[in-house]
RNA sequence: GCUCCCUUAGCUCAGCGGAUUAGAGCGUCUGUCUUCGGAACAGAAGGUCGUAGGUUCGAAUCCUACAGGGGGCACCA
């Protein structure tokens, strides 16, 4: 494609002595493969009719691309369509499952997703996230990117005081035996209840509240003392191993997996170190013996990042979490991964580091996401109680699997509600409906994964064979022009981190395919070879891009 | 009140400066082929792209205002 661009930009050079890039974008197929509009900014440049300056232009474009172009054609107020030789199309067919984008080569690159709380349990949306990281994360290494999955979260805060408040209610006191006695398979819902409960009393009880916030205050002296030994400190960190025994396993369950886990307690100190020493630059202000960015210069509000009590709020904990990163990494790209709800909260962040390390903001990608909800309106907050957990969702979508095929089958079942996520464009709500993620018919996972066994099971029947392509008949070049696509699909949904182009693409694919199916016999044609290399191609190619949504692209079912 | 985001077929979403009919899935209706895995293919109905202006040769796409919905706005995360 890059060399058709090349040839377009020189013919204008040529017939316009001006310098004016050609943008190919893929056309409808009863147009061509590639189609441009350079003609009508050329009008605009030079006020030449449009039509004539795509005339004067496909004119040299038929010599300068003889053998490589089958037509160059006009059309409306001056599109230029080109359709290619079917030989040039089979080559880009058969380069498509190997295709490597470079955009990260040599980078090193930190993706940040997730962000459960220690103390707090995994809702809907830390699992979207989870699916929206990896993905991402996938992409990045797929275009040459040194890949490292970090995970943040609050082992220390007002939640943890809350949570512990609740459980030394629960447990009538510091009592190390009796939480012990607490089954393994009931300690991740006991501290989900229980920061339910110290949440409510928070809000209801000023006794309680007092008590929490001294709890707080606590927790941080645990570490301050690195105390390991009293029975509120044992409780502590024993309530914080299970809470990451119950993460760890939750990720093996949806196959992602972080290099590092930075726990705020580790990150604190370093935030509060920085804080403090930007507040002597002028960076931070104190403000009602809190130190504060003010945002209003810049159009954003004002945050407290260090309490009147001293300690470091969240703000102050992501200040160190980013310099952290950039210690343990010097990354040449951060990609933070988390829901909109903070999205206003991270530009004041960002933009007070901005103000001591610019190069580090330059190098940071802040990707929000919507809250998922589940088709017919719940929404969900784990400070309510009410929420949608990410069990639910899973739990959910087996038993609509098992309604809809009658198996239980996990890889259709992730495959499923990861594809759900991931189709749609990062950013909105999404409304999750499991019935649909689950179904085997439509814009699903399991029906990609279905077409693609499909595919390895026409394959497995004919063995292999492998002569290269030399011409193509409509059937297959419709399907040739389809999986060609895929270099430039790939290249675009790196170059802005989207998954869901892959997904869009992947599904008209195999619509592609279908189509072709449908009229063209494989085995036992006499188009045999060309066919099952097509065949091949398109499996490996649905493979691929299954793997990089982090779908599991099964070779039967 | 200030501020950010969203609003495209009955539902869920693509499209994010270009072309005759604004696309797809689900749902509804109708056809095809005795199916190399039919979990298929072909077709119909269904949209003045929230409203009103503006910029442009050209706007669902950019700008402004308004309406409706959601988030954020000092010691929570």
């Amino acid at each position: 494609m890059q060399d058709l661009q090349q040839a377009i930009d020189q013919a204008i050079r040529e017939l316009f002595n001006t310098e004016l890039h050609a943008e190919l974008t893929r056309t409808q197929e009863q147009f061509g493969d590639y189609a441009t509009n350079v003609a009508m900014q050329l009008a605009g440049k030079t006020g030449q009719p449009p039509r004539e300056a795509a005339e004067a232009l496909a004119a040299t474009l038929r010599k300068s691309l003889e053998g490589q172009v089958r037509d160059i054609t006009i059309a409306g107020p001056g599109f230029i369509n080109i359709t290619l030789g079917d030989a040039r199309l089979a080559v880009m067919a058969q380069a498509a499952p190997g295709y490597q984008p470079q955009t990260f080569a040599k980078q090193t690159v930190v993706t940040e997703y997730s962000d459960p709380n220690p103390f707090k349990i995994l809702h809907a949306g830390h699992l979207y996230t989870s699916v929206v990281g990896d993905a991402i994360s996938n992409l990045i290494a797929a275009a040459g990117g040194e890949v490292h999955r970090v995970n943040f979260g609050g082992d220390v805060g007002l939640h943890v005081g809350k949570t512990m408040w609740a459980m030394l209610q629960e447990l009538g006191g510091e009592d190390v035996d009796k939480l012990q006695q607490i089954p393994a398979e009931r300690r991740s819902e006991w501290m989900a209840k229980c920061y339910v409960a110290g949440t409510k009393a928070y809000e209801e009880d000023e006794t309680a509240k007092d008590a929490i916030v001294t709890l707080n205050k606590r927790v941080y002296q645990i570490f301050a003392d690195n105390d390991h030994e009293s029975p509120f400190a044992h409780i502590y960190w024993t309530c914080r191993q299970w809470s990451y025994d119950y993460f760890d396993e939750f990720y093996a369950r949806i196959g992602t997996h972080f290099e590092k886990y930075y726990p705020e307690s580790e990150v604190a100190p370093l935030g509060l170190k920085t804080v403090t020493e930007q507040l002597a630059k002028g960076v931070y202000k104190e403000s009602d013996n809190a130190v504060v960015f003010e945002g209003e210069p810049y159009g954003l509000h004002t945050r407290v990042f260090i309490n009147s009590h001293g300690l470091p709020t969240y703000e102050a904990k992501d200040v160190g979490l980013i310099m952290q990163k950039w210690q343990d990494y010097h990354f040449d790209r951060s990609v933070i991964i988390t829901g909109n709800d903070i999205n206003e909260y991270m530009k004041v962040v960002l933009k007070s580091i901005e103000q001591f390390a610019p190069d580090l903001v330059a190098r940071t990608t802040h990707f929000t996401h919507g809250n998922v909800k589940l088709a017919g309106g719940v929404k969900m907050s784990s400070r309510k109680g009410n929420i949608l957990r990410a069990v639910d969702v899973l739990e959910a979508a087996h038993d609509a699997n098992k309604a809809a095929s009658g198996r239980d089958d996990e890889q259709a079942v992730l495959g499923a509600v990861k594809y759900a996520f991931l189709k749609q464009r990062i950013g909105a709500d999404l409304i999750y409906d499991p019935a649909e993620s689950v179904s085997l018919e439509g814009n699903s996972g399991p029906y990609l994964q279905y077409a693609h066994a499909r595919a390895r099971s026409i394959l497995r029947k004919a063995g292999t064979t492998e002569t290269g392509i030399t011409d193509l008949d409509p059937l297959e070049r419709s399907l040739a022009r389809k999986i060609s696509e895929y270099p430039e699909v790939l290249d675009k949904a790196v170059a802005e981190l989207l998954p869901h182009l892959i997904c869009t693409y992947l599904y008209e694919l195999a619509q592609a395919f279908n189509r072709f199916y449908e009229h063209a016999k494989v085995v036992g044609d006499p188009r045999e070879a060309t066919r099952l290399q097509l065949v091949g191609l398109y499996a490996d190619v649905l493979r691929h891009g299954l793997e990089l949504l982090g779908i599991v692209a099964p070779e039967q079912l």
